[in-house]
DNA sequence: ATTTTTATATACCGTTTGGTATTTTTTGTA
DNA sequence: TACAAAAAATACCAAACGGTATATAAAAAT
């Protein structure tokens, strides 16, 4: 799976084939399909791996701060440098996967989804402990800013893939930090 | 073209087989290729349209109006309602594209690479003559602003698209609405 | 009206696709 | 060391893929 989510992150479910599945891991089609049912269930899988990736990084980093403010800008920090970060090489799986599935693969799509909504009640989370702990501005609305937060990231991914340039991402990010130090109590 | 550039910006290059475009357009495949030298070129031309559409349909709303103000708004508007847009139901083609592309087909990254570029250049230029006629603050940055609003609608549109409501949507359009009133001399 | 050009259709090609039945190899265990 | 279970490899399949050479029909030009 190491071998192989990295391969769909770059390619696509429909740009991914068996062959490049073989390719990538060493292994067989049979082997493959010893372990996985069909072509479904191994994107699924790559797809499960490769948020779990980007998961458990972002984690680390939170949980290695206190504050509120900290921890969101955790986010920025991360994203800035999302190129230099192997499984986000290819950019944002949630971005990859969802563009491509929204009107082709529903079980992709629906993957996606959740993956989104997972982060987004991450970063409200976080917003809202900021409010009780006296560190963010009580009047801050939650969702509003996970929302924002969320668009701003996944949209200067965008850019900075098709461009090939950090400096339109470097700008995104420095605008995201002075949203979240303007969020301070 | 009319019928075959939804199909690609829906499956995708990868996702859209031959038969797709026969199938779209009633064509044969000896037809199309009479016309287009390989899959390829069929693609590229198909993002031009898609993106075409696009910019009349932006290009009309926005002349029709004179203060820059007015006309920034014209984005948050239109992408407001952008699953209503024939066009765009399928979401934004540079987006789609770039996704795809960005590590797979360089003709096609390019092409919405450039798409990007003219789109960018397009939102500057209105902030420039808007601090000019004295309708935006002068020490606004164009291009900042124009990257913050190209992301938020690139980042809504597949919050939107993926989760299939448009709540995230509204939310977002909504602050990018504040953002260009606060723009305001 | 005839010719020339253009557009479309037909019929085919080799390759790759996702997928499977079967056999071999590896692994854990008694 | 023998044996059962799991994992992987082999060899195959029909269907779909992108693409092409050639024939035919429709337009355009003369």
């Amino acid at each position: 799976m190491e071998r192989t989510a990295p391969v769909f992150n770059e390619k696509g479910y429909a740009g991914t084939s068996l062959s490049d599945l073989t390719n990538a891991t060493g292994l067989t089609k049979g082997s493959i399909y010893g372990n996985f049912e069909n072509k479904d269930e191994v994107a699924l899988a790559a797809f499960d791996y490769n948020f779990s990736c980007i998961t458990s990084y972002i984690r680390e980093r939170v949980s290695a701060t206190d504050n509120s403010i900290e921890r969101l800008l955790v986010y920025p920090t991360v994203y800035r440098g999302f190129m230099k970060i192997p499984f986000l090489k290819a950019g944002c799986p949630i971005l990859n996967t969802s563009t491509e599935a929204d009107d082709t693969h529903p079980k992709l799509k629906e993957r996606a989804a959740n993956a989104l909504a997972l982060w987004k009640a991450s970063v409200e989370n976080q917003v809202k402990r900021g409010i009780q702990r006296n560190e963010i501005k009580p009047d801050t609305d939650p969702r509003e800013f996970a929302i924002i937060l969320l668009s701003l990231i996944e949209g200067a991914i965008m850019q900075a893939k098709v461009t090939g340039k950090i400096a339109e991402l470097k700008i995104a990010m420095n605008y995201l930090e002075k949203l979240i130090q303007g969020l301070k109590a």
